[in-house]
DNA sequence: CCCTGATTCGC
DNA sequence: GCGAATCAGG
């Protein structure tokens, strides 16, 4: 496969994207991941974090015999123990952009040019679109307590309050507006309280002793 | 073993 | 210029 303007392009922007070599490959199809590397240095953009870079060179007069392998098969190759160029490859990594709220106040100062302000309506600064200052980022919202709709609902135990230490009977019905669950401590072991337990396991009386039993939840009629 | 990128070198 | 073969670390 050709390497066209368009490929190259691709195999550009993926590179420089941090894709491996790989995965390049696969998205341009037809070539080989060994075909990518080597269009990558090629085109002069090497240089990524690759598990092979700190060529160890053994500083101590250690010369390991250096392995010939298939130095015999390949006559012309030589294993060339070029100059180690330490000074290589030192593209930092794109710092992922620490957007620490004391990194963005650690670059306020700059109080030099009359800056034209004035005070609008309620004290606050107006400025102009050019010096606008870094926005402040809005602190992510967080609810340390779990959300009442209504006044209502203020001490009724809601969906989101149900865990396994609370009765999870319902009162009342889905989407009726007072609607939550009983909330009392459960009887270990059981979803429920000590009373609804009751209700939700009723032991089988025989025939003849049996009464209505107590309606259940979602099941009878509305009890209200 | 798999993965990765780097390098070499015949074509 | 291309890329398989190879190297070498994780």
């Amino acid at each position: 496969m050709a390497w066209t303007d368009e490929r190259i392009d691709h195999l550009k922007q993926m590179w420089e994207k941090g894709l491996t070599a790989s995965q390049i490959a696969e998205e341009l199809g037809g070539v080989s991941r060994n075909a990518v590397i080597g269009k990558a240095h090629r085109l002069g953009l090497k240089s990524r974090p690759s598990p092979v870079k700190a060529k160890a060179k053994t500083p101590k007069g250690d010369k390991p015999a250096a392995k010939p392998k298939k130095a015999a098969a390949k006559a012309t190759k030589k294993p060339k123990p070029k100059e180690e160029h330490v000074a290589r490859r030192a593209m930092p990594p794109p710092t992922p952009a620490a957007r620490t709220h004391a990194a963005q106040q650690s670059k306020m100062p700059k109080p030099d040019g009359p800056k034209i302000v004035s005070v609008g309506p309620g004290g606050f600064l107006r400025q102009g679109p050019g010096d606008q200052q870094a926005p402040i980022p809005p602190a992510p919202p967080r609810r340390l307590v779990p959300a009442k709709p209504s006044e209502e609902m203020a001490d009724k135990t809601s969906l989101l309050d149900l865990n396994d230490k609370i009765c999870r009977w319902p009162i009342n019905h889905p989407g009726e507006p007072d609607f939550h669950f009983c909330g009392a401590e459960v009887n270990p072991g059981f979803p429920y309280c000590v009373e609804h337990c009751g209700r939700a396991f009723q032991a089988q009386l025989p025939r003849g002793a049996r009464r209505a039993p107590p309606p259940l939840p979602f099941g009878g009629p509305r009890v209200r």
